[in-house]
DNA sequence: AATTAAATTTAGACAAAACTAAAAATATTT
DNA sequence: AAATATTTTTAGTTTTGTCTAAATTTAATT
């Protein structure tokens, strides 16, 4: 598999997780930032190699052998993400780049070695569950921020919207994963939250409130 | 930089410290495995982005700027080779595949963090040395074990051919990096060399001898 | 010095992965 | 149901890095 091939199938995986009765090929592009002709170029290849079942115009889903490939690719995205966090000192908002390129990289021997020494993560540093060696995945039961009511206390294991913008917002407010968060007041009119966090009062918007995973 | 063009450079640079008044292109073509045609073609490019200095018929050498991408190429390499050694446990003889890969990944960070947490090591697992930041390389001195008089004790510190075969045929001898080595006898009809390590006795061939540094 | 051999380059072609522009199929409105 | 809009596919190019085969240059021999 070819690193070209290896994001496609990792984005049909991802997108198949929201709509599972086949992806679009206009929502492929947009995450690959490509056009639509040349995803149906890829799509009749992936077909080819049977990761993907590909009908015309009826979108395509991965078969039993591309979910294994794709969780894989996950798997090896999200172990490199711990290993730049834990062991390099970086922030949860400067992996995703790296990561996006080490997760091409296929030796087996690598990955289960770096998952050892890791000590075998079941989420990276901003939530997402880590396929172990046989695909498997650890869910984890978290509702959004926006979900919750008033007066509880919850805490942060993970965030829906990873982009670095975002992700580093929430560090100006002090959240991080695994912070606690005491809903204060949530206002219905323009759904602004006040929480609570490290003893300090913070107005949150609803565009955060819906991006944020708590438990 | 592409993957293809950092091969070369990488290449250019291995062959430029044998043949430093330039480099022939069927060199080139022997070691990236693929036709000399296909390596004029890249010769041009890479003269083009002023990496090399290139004429026709008359071989290639690294411009400046050229030499310090390569050597910025086999930090890198080099590094991932150490962290594979010492962090992840693998033999000497695995980390260069694996190292192929890894080396195409450019973040300075990355790079640059890795150092920091292997704490700037000199010299990776084969006795080659790491260019640092700015592309400075500590030279070590050292002989061939074949150079060796008969009698001395001296340490391996090095390889020159650092194939995986070599190395696991070192590993079987017990001979690796800072072995002590005691040169019993040398055989001048069939340049056999008796020594003692691991307070053993072991014949090697010449062929071992002069791709083993010692100090 | 002429001839042969080896190394190198040119010319033309190909596969992968992308693109543009146009055509076809499906969805949505009116 | 017809018209319009959207999505998807096809057809034909482009770029990158490779190839083969032929031509050219340099090196080695006789």
């Amino acid at each position: 598999m070819t690193i070209s091939e290896e994001n496609y199938l990792k984005v049909i995986y991802h997108l198949s997780l929201v709509s599972p009765k086949g992806v679009n090929t206009n929502a492929i592009a947009g995450m690959l930032d490509t056009k639509a002709s040349s995803v149906t170029d890829m799509l009749k290849k992936l077909a080819e190699k049977d990761v993907v079942t590909y009908k015309k115009y009826q979108g395509v889903s991965l078969t039993n052998n591309g979910l294994l490939q794709a969780k894989k690719i996950v798997r090896r995205h999200r172990l490199w993400e711990v290993f730049l966090v834990e062991k390099l000192q970086f922030t949860w908002d400067e992996v995703h780049e790296i990561a996006e390129e080490l997760e091409h990289i296929k030796s087996e021997k690598l990955i289960n070695s770096l998952d050892a020494y890791l000590d075998f993560p079941a989420f990276d540093p901003h939530g997402d569950p880590i396929p172990n060696e046989k695909g498997e995945i650890k869910k984890q039961e978290k509702q959004l921020l926006s979900e919750m009511p008033t007066g509880v206390v919850c805490k942060c294991v993970g965030v829906k919207d990873s982009s670095a913008d975002f992700l580093q917002y929430l560090d100006k407010q002090k959240i991080t994963l695994g912070s606690e968060i005491k809903i204060l007041e949530k206002e219905t009119f323009d759904e602004l939250i006040k929480v609570e966090v490290d003893a300090k009062e913070v107005i949150l918007s609803n565009k955060i409130a819906v991006n944020l995973y708590v438990q």
